[in-house]
RNA sequence: GUCUUGUUAGCUCAGCUGGUAGAGCACGUCACUUUUAAUGAUGUGGCCGAUGGUUCGAAUCCAUCACAGGACACCA
């Protein structure tokens, strides 16, 4: 039952009480002519006059009421506007006849959205104010705001009513704004490269392109499932046997798995492919992404993060076994045999599943000793062949592959290869995957035969790349959660247990 | 999925070893024409997350459930 509490029928009363008297309390007759940021810009002059006002001047600016402070026959409002908040001083003298007592001061309170008109003018303690000669309501708010100094802290309330957090904390616009950016500046630095935006299939009859569970879904008119995406992966190399020579795409995946401060059931990247380049030019068009962004951004290439300075003057390049034992402390002569790992990870109090080839685990060491350790930005290379099934091999070692993953502070960032063209050797890395499948992998990759027969046709020499957007976001605006980098994160519906009963019924 | 902590007024939080629910803000009323979380006076406001149990008596103890935070596991 929606509006049974009492503060909102009060205000709902209120509402009533302006209608009445002739004052529409969801009025768009709006005329602002002035963001309150230019307000403060333009203004910046009344300081210095002697007088300290220019009667002149008039603006109309409109916003949120964040603080009333109401003296008898004068009040100070603090509105708030996407630019920025303003304080409004309003007198009963400067008003028509009986407003201020009547109207304003009895039906117009803290969340109601107003439009003001008046001149600038700064007050006593020194603050730059509009002086009011008009007022007018533009949206009543029925449900009273947050406590006025500390808003909402509670995190479910935040994520779960994300506009009341937008509400109370100019910081987390602040956040979303650096977001925007972000993938603002990400589409245009590709598409100065020469990129092409394309965008690729959301359902997919296959999942594929990552190992990770897939979101089912069903299409009625086919009478099949559908898979949500993992990744775009095999449809954005199908482009490139079609002839693009250099497309991305940002958007979003799907992946059916946990959640926490760091996994969001569905996630943006941006995943983009290159032909005749390898995966040493992604690890120089990586920097210059960075680089790139990090001026755009305005930001310190000595960046805090948390309790970490991170930095992105000192990208470093490691092989993966290499960094096992430099970075690791896994000693040298047991990471090339499979009982020797078992045994040493086993003796560091890790369990590890029965059946793991070499690659799988030299994986679970660098998970386990090295990753997060790697606090500035680092490229580990040369990945196992088993755990690349769709990367390209090595010429000059075919149990490791032309990839790399980007590390910093302690989280993976981008994960980029060579990629495999040979169709006969693909076919038989998912059938490989067919075999860890069977042998209980539940996220091992599917065999895709119409990918297969795309690279049948023939793909160009490609380097191909994918970036976690929000881990990233989280990284360039100091958030520890992936909860707080995404407007409306995933959350457990709340149960209303009454309407539950009447389902059952 | 496991462990752990939390859930009390619209919001932010107290509430000790069980004895009939508290503050600040917000809101109502009154005073106040330059305040800065305005101030002073006064009042309203609660199924103490849900369901069971122990007890003469439960916000408090126990169990189960729901949701959230943190850690671990899996993963990007």
């Amino acid at each position: 039952m929606p509006f049974k509490n009492k503060f909102i029928q009060q205000r709902i009363e209120k509402s009533e009480t302006l209608r009445k008297e002739g004052f529409n309390p969801y009025s768009n007759d709006s005329h602002r002519n002035c963001t309150i940021k230019k307000f403060l810009n333009v203004n910046s002059d009344i300081a210095e006059m002697e007088e300290k006002r220019d009667e002149n001047r008039n603006y109309i600016v409109s916003g949120r009421i964040k603080l009333l402070r109401i003296m008898g026959k004068a009040s100070f409002v603090k509105i708030e506007d996407e630019s920025g908040t303003l304080q409004i001083y309003v007198a009963r003298d400067n008003l028509a006849e009986g407003f201020y007592n009547d109207v304003f001061k009895k039906n117009i309170e803290v969340g109601d959205i107003i439009e003001i008109s008046g001149y600038p003018f700064v007050t006593g303690q020194g603050e730059l104010s509009l002086h009011a000669d008009n007022l007018k309501m533009l949206t009543k708010a029925i449900s009273p705001l947050p406590e006025k100094f500390h808003g909402v802290t509670d995190k479910e309330i935040r994520y779960r009513k994300r506009y009341l957090d937008l509400i109370m904390n100019s910081e987390v616009r602040k956040t979303f704004q650096t977001r925007s950016k972000v993938i603002s500046l990400t589409r245009r630095f590709f598409e100065d490269k020469g990129f092409l935006e394309v965008e690729t299939p959301m359902m997919h009859p296959i999942a594929g392109g990552a190992n990770a569970k897939p979101f089912v879904t069903h299409h009625n008119a086919l009478g099949i499932n559908r898979f949500l995406r993992i990744a775009p992966e095999l449809y954005l190399k199908r482009l490139i046997v079609g002839g693009f020579e250099a497309v991305f795409e940002i958007n979003r995946n799907f992946r059916n798995e946990g959640m926490d401060a760091t996994h969001n059931p569905e996630f943006t990247s941006i995943e983009f492919y290159w032909a005749y380049k390898t995966y040493k030019d992604l690890i120089k068009i990586t920097k210059e992404y960075f680089e790139y962004l990090f001026e755009h951004l305005n930001l310190p290439t000595l960046l805090p993060y948390g309790d970490l300075k991170i930095n992105f003057d000192n990208f470093v390049e490691i092989p993966l076994i290499e960094s096992l034992t430099t970075i690791g402390g896994v000693p040298a002569e047991i990471t090339s045999d499979k009982e020797k790992i078992v045994a040493y990870l086993n003796s560091k109090n890790v369990t590890v599943k029965p059946g793991l080839n070499l690659g799988q685990l030299q994986g679970e060491l660098f998970d386990e000793f090295v990753e997060e350790k790697l606090i500035d930005p680092t490229f580990i290379t040369e990945y196992p062949v088993e755990i690349s099934p769709l990367a390209r091999r090595s010429d000059a070692n075919p149990e490791i592959t032309e990839r790399f993953e980007l590390f910093i502070a302690g989280r993976e960032i981008a994960n980029a290869f060579s990629e495999l063209n040979d169709p006969v050797d693909q076919l038989s890395r998912f059938e490989g995957q067919m075999d860890a499948k069977d042998a209980g992998d539940d996220e091992a990759h599917e065999m895709d035969l119409d990918f297969i027969e795309a690279l049948s046709y023939g793909m160009a020499p490609t380097a191909g790349q994918g970036i976690g957007i929000d881990r990233l976001v989280m990284l360039l605006t100091n958030e520890h959660s992936i909860r707080d980098v995404l407007l409306f994160p995933a959350m457990k519906p709340i149960i209303n247990e009454e309407h539950n009963q009447e389902e059952e019924n």
